[in-house]
DNA sequence: CGTTTGCATTACGTAAACGTCATCTAAGTG
DNA sequence: CACTTAGATGACGTTTACGTAATGCAAACG
């Protein structure tokens, strides 16, 4: 069941995308499954990056800003001033989330205030209704 | 300056937008400039509508999306039972939304962590070209 | 052993969201 | 009045993120 490698189909069963998506994904170097004869099978690795995909994509980032925030999970042994770019990139990404967050929540009581206001027609508009029977 | 009404010049000088993709949003109904003879004069209206506009497109909306999100802002006089869907869509909304920003709340967080890990890498290489020195 | 089944590659197609270019008008400017 | 300026209207081009065949291979099954 939960084995360490995965085929194409497992993944796309597990993640509900389709099978193009996951080979683009690859073509896009944003997963590296590895080959057993011609067919991928994917690693543990394959399942955290996927995750932070499908994350990454429903805030709106594009795959190539996606690649870059993955970047940053497997640095292991780079040189220290690649190492310090990447952490202020992160830096900076991590202000633009914390930002759209902000912003997300005034979009959120934006439209809480909003609903208030329907209910309130909603209410007025049954008792027209009623005092009209 | 701050006028009623404007035109499209300055509407793209003040949210930094092209007069292609203001006449592209009026094309889809997002915006409704009045004619001034040929020329289109952005309303107060407009502007409330492509501060949303803007808002929903960082958080990756559709612009079809925004369109009927938009609707909601608008509603006026109509009739009990649209009313009470577009009620019930909105709930829907909200609670995407809020759930996406729990979503966002938990990247927040790992790319937090995944920083102070950074910081302790950065560190102790510090120490090691120290040491070669 | 023929044939599904599962996966591969290559290549062309598509929807969304504009960019870009060509052409046209109406209004103002020296 | 020639000319620039601001804006309008098509129409075609572009990028992103896949979808959709068409074709091929290799193991497994009846």
């Amino acid at each position: 069941m939960t084995e360490e490698l995965m085929t194409i189909r497992e993944m796309c069963a597990t993640y509900d995308v389709t099978p193009r998506t996951l080979r683009f994904y690859e073509a896009k170097e944003l997963l590296f499954p590895i080959r057993e004869g011609q067919k991928r099978l994917f690693t543990k690795r394959d399942h955290a990056r996927l995750k932070l995909i499908l994350r990454g994509k429903r805030f709106g980032f594009s795959l190539e800003e996606i690649r870059q925030l993955l970047d940053l999970y497997h640095v292991g042994d780079q040189q220290l001033t690649q190492m310090s770019r990447t952490y202020e990139i992160a830096c900076e990404r991590l202000a633009d989330m914390e930002l759209r967050r902000e912003e997300l929540t005034q979009a959120i009581d934006d439209l809480k205030e909003q609903l208030r206001w329907g209910e309130k027609v909603i209410a007025s508009m049954k008792q027209e209704k009623k005092a009209a029977e």
